[in-house]
DNA sequence: GCTTGACCTCAAGTTAACTTGAGATTGTAG
DNA sequence: CTACAATCTCAAGTTAACTTGAGGTCAAGC
């Protein structure tokens, strides 16, 4: 299924996909990516993974973490062109993801701003510190949009 | 000039501030904390170390590494409680940071927005994929949120 | 046939922000 | 006096996403 003519060394795509050599090394490795070897022992690559990589990109801009983007993946189909339909899949929950991050950012705005100029920062009562029920609910992707707070270690 | 009086251990301000006792130790070490030993050589904390802990949290949250937060800390006089003044410099400048960020957020669901449906992801012409001119000027803290693309390797 | 650049593998290093573990000490309650 | 929890120090481990280095191979040009 693989038309021969178009084969890129490794060297090509990288410079095309604006990374490395060793992050496309790398991301095979993963599994997020995948070559023919030549005789001689050398990766080639089809076009498409150039399209691959560029989603990769995107996809980390958005937040995931490379697992989460196997994951994403592996939802599309592995040999073909994804269709438009598979794209608007993943793109509209890669924006839920991105709205909710917004949301953070904002609670977290408006909380400084009620914040300004009091200089408070008492525990308990402050809003800022203490944002408990607002990171509750976030997938682990976002998390250190939040420092991840430790569970108790002794309270 | 510190009153004697209100001397907590270690165990006590992790549980009041939320984190573990190997992270006050390891804050102690950054220089983001102080302590006094007792002649037995256990670490003693004023109560300010609470507040100065919900101070790193906080700025965490909204999005600084350690040692920015150190920088910022010494903008703070060290040894008095901020003043509303002092307080009011620094999160303004933390304000400016979340909006930033949310700019960019809110930048990326327009452009995810653009191309779903479409499916596109080609280099070049889709605006989702070469973030270049949004991310050119972000300061260093806010790099994880665009996967900070490395430098050309070969282009 | 030799040089050279692109490529290969595998192992180890990097950064941030901690966490974990080992082994020793302190100090308080019984 | 003896437990025993809480501390201590110092070293090493963790995770993510790569990067860097060492040492070797492939293939095109001269």
């Amino acid at each position: 299924m693989v038309s021969k003519q178009e084969l890129l060394p490794i060297g090509i795509v990288a410079g095309r996909c604006g990374v490395s050599v060793a992050t496309l090394r790398f991301y095979e490795e993963r599994g997020l990516v995948t070559s023919i070897r030549t005789a001689g022992g050398k990766r080639m690559y089809t076009r498409s993974v150039i399209r691959r990589v560029a989603f990769i990109k995107v996809a980390q801009r958005v937040g995931l973490t490379l697992d989460e983007i196997i994951t994403a993946l592996e939802l599309l189909p592995n040999q073909r062109t994804p269709t438009a339909r598979d794209w608007n899949r993943l793109s509209a929950s890669w924006r839920d993801r991105i709205d909710e991050r917004i949301r953070i950012l904002e609670g977290l705005r408006d909380d400084l701003d009620s914040c300004i100029g009091c200089g408070c920062l008492s525990l308990g009562t402050c809003t800022l510190y203490n944002p408990g029920d607002k990171a509750a609910k976030l997938g682990t992707g976002a998390r250190y949009l939040l420092g991840d707070a430790p569970s108790d270690t002794n309270a």
